[in-house]
DNA sequence: TTGCTATATTACTATATAGCGATATAGTGT
DNA sequence: ACACTATATCGCTATATAGTAATATAGCAA
């Protein structure tokens, strides 16, 4: 009888309300992005202002600013005015934390691929 | 002289090239959209055919299938045939990881704006 | 005030994709 | 062969958003 299995054999995961996976959602969808995840590879580096993220970026002024203001509103930068620059900072530590498991996961997925070929 | 900051003042980030960041950008898309978590999130239970997915997340079944596609074509779950049926299991552990690092960020932010709230 | 610089906002176009109904395909049983 | 079930795909509409150019706003200096 394969068909009754153990609900707790896989442990760990409680089920999430839609407003919940509606956060979550929206903070993944502000890290899919490039030219977000360039600005924030940036900032981590440390404080940087707009006029700099708009080089770094590579793209117009509008529109950067327009993708911090995406990072801003979901909590992952933090901005200050000093004098006629604004300073963008990283407001949220777990953003590398994120990215660096992405990273690493992406290494593993290709170094896997380059294994596959070496067997051909 | 407070310009001249010292160029290792925030280790770690490495500059990534345009493509890699299309690549985890890619990534992070697929978990942009709520539907796809909680399949996901029904999938961290063990595997399941597309049938009972379907049912747990709450939309049509051609819609469930292209979300599938979507999480399918960046590695995250993978699908075997059997039978009349198709089961989906997650086929990359770092996931759960991400999921986690998002909802306990999500909790503190939380409890941050409470504690905020309380001091009113 | 005027003028200059840095940044934000507006108005628009173009593209991507979520969702849906209908249809196609694959596998099973008769 | 036919019928049935499970899943995938197609064609479509609606919406979200990336990008851009132009304009508005804020802060400083003369």
């Amino acid at each position: 009888m394969p068909k009754k299995i153990h609900p707790r054999r896989d442990a760990g995961a409680k089920a999430l309300s839609d407003a919940t996976l509606e956060l979550i959602a929206q903070r993944f969808r502000a890290l899919a992005e490039p030219i977000r995840l360039k600005l924030l590879n940036t900032l981590m580096q440390g404080e940087r202002n707009v006029t700099q993220l708009v080089e770094a970026a590579g793209t117009g002024q509008a529109n950067v600013s327009k993708h911090l203001s995406v990072l801003k509103q979901v909590g992952m930068i933090a901005t200050r005015r000093d004098g006629l620059v604004t300073l963008c900072s990283i407001a949220d530590p777990s953003i590398k934390q994120l990215c660096e498991i992405m990273c690493s996961r992406l290494k593993a997925e290709h170094e896997q691929r380059a294994k596959e070929f070496e067997d051909l």
